[in-house]
DNA sequence: ACATACTTTCAATATTTTCTGAAATTATAA
DNA sequence: TTATAATTTCAGAAAATATTGAAAGTATGT
């Protein structure tokens, strides 16, 4: 396989997977492309290699500045902006991590809590079954709360490493 | 808050919490309301609970049910089919985990392996960043799928107990 | 200040995804 | 077998999302 071809594979399926997770097609290949450009590129790179426009380009780079996912470089003696990623695995892990435990657990926890308030006889069946689904979830998502926590604040060598003996 | 509209808020929350994990909205409604719901309601519950068609119905319990969260019943002496939910959140989530690991990790493995066959010259900076880009996504994806497959095969109390323990 | 290069915004448009509802299919009972 | 009940399918409609491109906004150099 030629470079060519395997970038075009890589980008496009990269894409494909993000949207599985909730991120836009666009957003996931900007992201692939910027993991495997070594220097840092343009708006007009970015447009030219995925053809799209650029507005799209510019609101893509924007989320995925915002995700901390990627960083705009300014490069002495050029006007345009340049984009990077950051490419060590591990960190783009942990910030995504990070940015969807704040965006997306922290507030469904929230309003787990709000929701066991719920008044009601808890003899009666429906109740009971809304009580006990509701804390099962809390309690599970507050577990996987606190490891995420550790995790992000983790160094990848003593997590991959400790995890892999503990699993063992 | 009063029980009906504690329901209302759950699955209404519970669906906007799916669609950012690729799944839609509806499907995870359907999956809410099977989760509170102490036993098994049909097909038309379903589309009167959730002011939806029977065709969307139909197909979002199908994918459910694929996905092993949801079980037809057969009740004795009824000609309706019923629907249930796994409750316990534990195996809920390992479910869950089985599958996208199955559907996404593992093609995305595989695919990241061909690519790493790409010809080139190692010596060139765009073959090397894209060589070492893929090589690091297929590195954690691996160490990832291991530890997944841990947790899969983990009983929730030994996992819970001795990931609190280490983690502390 | 002016001209030029570059970036951002956003209304209009295009695309993708989801939903409906009625027809076709299948299952059950008499 | 026939009537009735229940489920499934899927083409078309609706809704949600993503994209374009041109105009407005900013920054930079002379």
């Amino acid at each position: 396989m030629k470079l060519t071809e395997a970038k075009a594979q890589f980008i496009s399926s990269w894409g494909a997977f993000g949207t599985h997770w909730g991120i836009n097609r666009t957003m996931a290949q900007i992201h692939a492309l910027l993991l495997i450009s070594p220097d840092p590129i343009t708006q007009d790179d970015i447009m030219e290699q995925l053809n799209i426009s650029r507005g799209n380009v510019n609101m893509n780079t924007r989320d995925l500045v915002d995700w901390g996912l990627v960083d705009r470089v300014l490069i002495p003696g050029e006007r345009k902006e340049f984009f990077t990623a950051e490419k060590d695995i591990w960190k783009v892990a942990t910030q995504i991590i990070k940015e969807r435990k704040k965006r997306e657990l922290d507030p469904m926890l929230k309003l787990l809590s709000q929701l066991e308030k719920v008044e009601g006889d808890k003899k009666d069946k429906e109740t009971k079954q809304f009580l006990d689904t509701v804390a099962g979830i809390r309690k599970f998502g507050g577990q996987a709360d606190k490891m995420l926590d550790v995790m992000i604040k983790a160094d990848e060598s003593w997590f991959l490493g400790s995890l892999l003996k503990f699993f063992k």
